[in-house]
DNA sequence: CCCTTTATCTGAATAGTGTTCAGATTATGG
DNA sequence: CCATAATCTGAACACTATTCAGATAAAGGG
């Protein structure tokens, strides 16, 4: 009875019983729509039927709103990875460049597909409080990724200490560059190519 | 007397005589401190003396607004790569290993000194309307450089074509993710190292 | 079962925003 | 000098974030 209660997210009552969560989802169906810049609070409010001042129960600004959002696209991104790794198995040198390959791919993939919430995550809308960057789940992957083609013999010794620096920093930044129009889409699979060289991929 | 009349840029008199480019520079400094999202046309115009509708027979938005500030500001920063180049002379390879470095280096420091400025640039905030953004002056400085490197012996042939794709993504990653808090400082000149290492240059 | 306490949400108000438009003001050219 | 055109103002409208006193409902103790 109690769990009926509380479970129930449409509002049947005064109380909603899910505000945080469906002002954050509320929230980011506007930001995709119509970018991190112009997200209105009062409108989010307003589609799951509360009134604006209710948020405010929940995060003490806008701005606390965002940083709730980018925390939610975060961790959504990470274990979009996770799966994609998940699906490539073996321990092959051929396995592990599968691997690289698709950590690049699913960033740019996300990011072009919903190019709003990649700019609310990465374009300074959102502080994200993990004190490390290093310390976040898409950033272990990634090293272990890497850590992997040095063992299977598909990159290079001398340039792993680069591996991430360049291969991070490349791809964000393609990425990004590509969805504000200043580098043509094709592009990036060309990047992947010059990275797989660079980084000392057999090939 | 007609010069004096439209020179005068303090608003003595009824028009203003340089509304356009005034407002860019009021919104510049807002920009600066506010952030591009944040911008605030109102104030602007009052920051110079004008009615807020008064912007409007100059931009037709506020968007128009944005556009224009990333317009002031893309040459700006061309003009300083151009600068910074011109100071390092000489054709050897280490001057052109110099100027390519001098170009990063330039890119990063003026994204690190002004982050407002640069969030506006490159966040989404101002649609540039170069048709490529190839054809712009930033870009064939850095074509140019490449190519010196190149002809002087100081970057492998094999690289080559990968070098504006490479260089120009992971300098401009790096920078943003350096800028928005989600890579270290000290990472950009291991990049650099990285990058001319992976490029072929010789030490 | 009721009743008090506490969490949750509303309504109204304030101050600021982009944008429009009729009209006031000034410069320009004949 | 005067008519025309360019330029700017003032007031208005529909938004926005944010605050706060009070209404509403849930939870827990008697």
């Amino acid at each position: 009875m109690v769990l009926a209660t509380k479970i129930r997210a449409q509002r049947a009552s005064y109380h909603h019983g899910n505000l945080e969560e469906s002002l954050i989802k509320a929230a980011i169906k506007l930001v995709r729509k119509n970018g991190p810049d112009h997200l209105s609070l009062r409108t989010a409010a307003a589609d799951i039927g509360v009134s604006p001042s209710a948020a405010y129960h929940y995060f003490p600004d806008k701005s606390a709103l965002l940083d709730g959002i980018g925390e939610y696209l975060f961790t959504d991104l990470a274990t979009m990875q996770e799966e994609a790794l998940a699906k490539i198995k073996g321990t092959s040198a051929r396995a592990a460049k599968a691997r690289f390959r698709a950590l690049g791919e699913i960033y740019f993939k996300w990011a072009m597909k919903e190019p709003n919430l990649f700019r609310l995550m990465f374009g300074g809308f959102c502080s994200i409080e993990d004190s490390e960057p290093v310390d976040s789940t898409a950033y272990k992957l990634f090293s272990k990724t890497l850590d992997e083609l040095v063992n299977t013999g598909a990159m290079s010794k001398t340039m792993r200490k680069y591996g991430e620096l360049i291969a991070w920093s490349s791809v964000h930044g393609a990425t990004t560059l590509i969805v504000e129009g200043h580098m043509p889409n094709e592009a990036f699979d060309s990047l992947l190519d010059g990275i797989e060289l660079s980084l000392g991929m057999s090939k």
